[in-house]
DNA sequence: AACTATTTATAAGA
DNA sequence: TTCTTATAAATAGTT
């Protein structure tokens, strides 16, 4: 405990370097990542399923309320050979997850930029504006420039 | 403000009895699960992918780095069948095309708010790299954080 | 949807 | 690795 011992720092996203402090940080942050999905999972009554792999890609971890077969099943579907009607809802669900997937990415790269430029008021207000519209989960024939 | 609100309470984990306590509290904690996901995936450079389903089951929502089938088809083996297939490559044509629009309306954007506040050399470089790279034409299984 | 007191997560340091 | 600690981030309850 010496007096300049500054505590948790505020860190930019991005890939650690060094092999131990990516090592370690990953065994600190995986079982809260569970943790969180186990949480939601318990109190909201929902079904999850979580699947990661270690940095060396060498083992794997899972978990799954109330399975992960079972999440997996119903996500993917039991039959294949879908009809074009569960087939293009299929498609919605991968666009739709896409997208948002994107989204998480911007906002990440967004707040990297404001770390970096001190952008301040004005992003977060765009970015936060996109939020609260949730454009992305309109139809994509709807999707122009000025939801943006 | 009043001087007796006492914030944030220790919970029992059980689930919430209240349909729109429910509600509100997946509607707050599930994007965090997938933030949590996306820093595990981006500082510790690991494959992730999350599937959860809303409360009543309507919805799904997943969250995948590179994606959701490139974890799912490494986690169950490679075992698709030619129906499954081409199924498949349908569906990754439309999607395609359905993001490259959506990179083009983000191009725009980034393009307004560069001349509204002056971002300068930073953002323009962010923007030429994934022009060049043409990231979202490359197999699902490619996509991932490092691209953006 | 916003607020805020408090709990929880975690980056660094030891 | 495991513990500590100061600070960042998430969130339950309230409005």
């Amino acid at each position: 405990m010496p007096r300049n011992f500054v505590g948790r720092q505020k860190v930019e996203m991005k890939k650690i370097a060094k092999q131990s402090n990516l090592s370690a940080c990953f065994s600190k942050r995986r079982p809260n990542v569970f943790k969180k999905a186990s949480e939601l999972s318990t109190v909201c009554g929902v079904d999850i399923a979580i699947i990661v792999f270690s940095p060396n890609k060498e083992r794997v971890y899972s978990f799954g309320a109330p399975s992960v077969e079972a999440v997996m099943h119903r996500y993917f579907g039991q039959n294949r050979d879908a009809t074009t009607s569960s087939t293009f809802v299929r498609m919605e669900e991968l666009r739709k997850a896409k997208i948002e997937h994107l989204i998480i990415e911007l906002t990440n790269l967004l707040a990297q930029l404001e770390s970096k430029k001190k952008l301040g008021a004005q992003l977060k207000m765009i970015r936060k504006e996109n939020q609260e519209k949730k454009w992305w989960t309109a139809p994509i024939e709807n999707l122009g420039l000025e939801e943006l």
